[in-house]
DNA sequence: TCAATATCTCAATGAATGTTGAAACAGTGG
DNA sequence: CCACTGTTTCAACATTCATTGAGATATTGA
């Protein structure tokens, strides 16, 4: 997904928050299934309240999204939203300079490793 | 530079201003030979007490540094902080997941093409 | 239908952030 | 040393943001 740049101030913004950022790990961390509302407000430790707030946040800024299942209302982390705001970031905001993308696909080739690169096909 | 997450948050933070984000890229823009303080802030149309306090605010978060040049100024990028972020969001956010990953390493493919990787050795 | 559960919405409050203009400071050239 | 240029600092103000608690909404199971 292509990020402009109002989108991507947006995205900046959502992390830019210690709850917001710790909620996009968690997310992140329990992979495409998700986690309800409440199990991730409990995780980072927020009222129902703050974390609604900060979920809806997030989702407006294009990096979680939710599903509702019977009660409870599933978030999960958007992927391309996120692969989205590296890719701003190393192109449009840095314009492509070595200093940044040579680090960065270190990184990459790092992650594209067996334990990580499961069913995914890997190009590294 | 490895970034932790308090230094993570301000950067994100920092990013997430229009006028800051158009600092960077102007920066970036510029190179390591950077630009004064008068002619960012022209630059990207702000007035010179502005200037001063998203310029400051960008070199506390670590994302551009500076020197004096007699009566200037010179702000330039900080590509190792830069480059600390794009790593902090692949690594420690999105605990190197391949959806994350795989875009960023085929940015970073493009982004060493011969044009842009002039005298820096490119491992791609 | 009722009670219970999960989540969201709303308004109020205080905290943090951005903008402005005036004034201070530092370095340079005459 | 003085006037000038480039930049920062400061205080005041308006705006935006985060948190809270109370109440509204939706879904389920009895």
């Amino acid at each position: 997904m292509k990020l402009e740049e109002p989108q991507a101030l947006n995205a900046f913004g959502a992390l830019s928050q210690e709850t917001r950022l710790r909620m996009v790990r968690v997310l992140v961390q329990a992979g495409p299934e998700g986690m309800a509302a409440g199990a991730v407000g409990e995780a980072v430790d927020a009222s129902s309240s703050s974390a609604s707030f900060h979920l809806s946040h997030l989702e407006r800024a294009g990096l979680i999204q939710s599903r509702r299942e019977s009660r409870s209302i599933i978030y999960s982390a958007n992927f391309e939203g996120l692969a989205g705001l590296v890719e701003f970031l190393m192109r449009d905001c840095c314009s492509g300079h070595p200093e940044v993308c040579l680090p960065a696909a270190s990184v990459a080739a790092e992650c594209c490793t067996p334990a990580n690169a499961k069913e995914t096909a890997c190009a590294c």
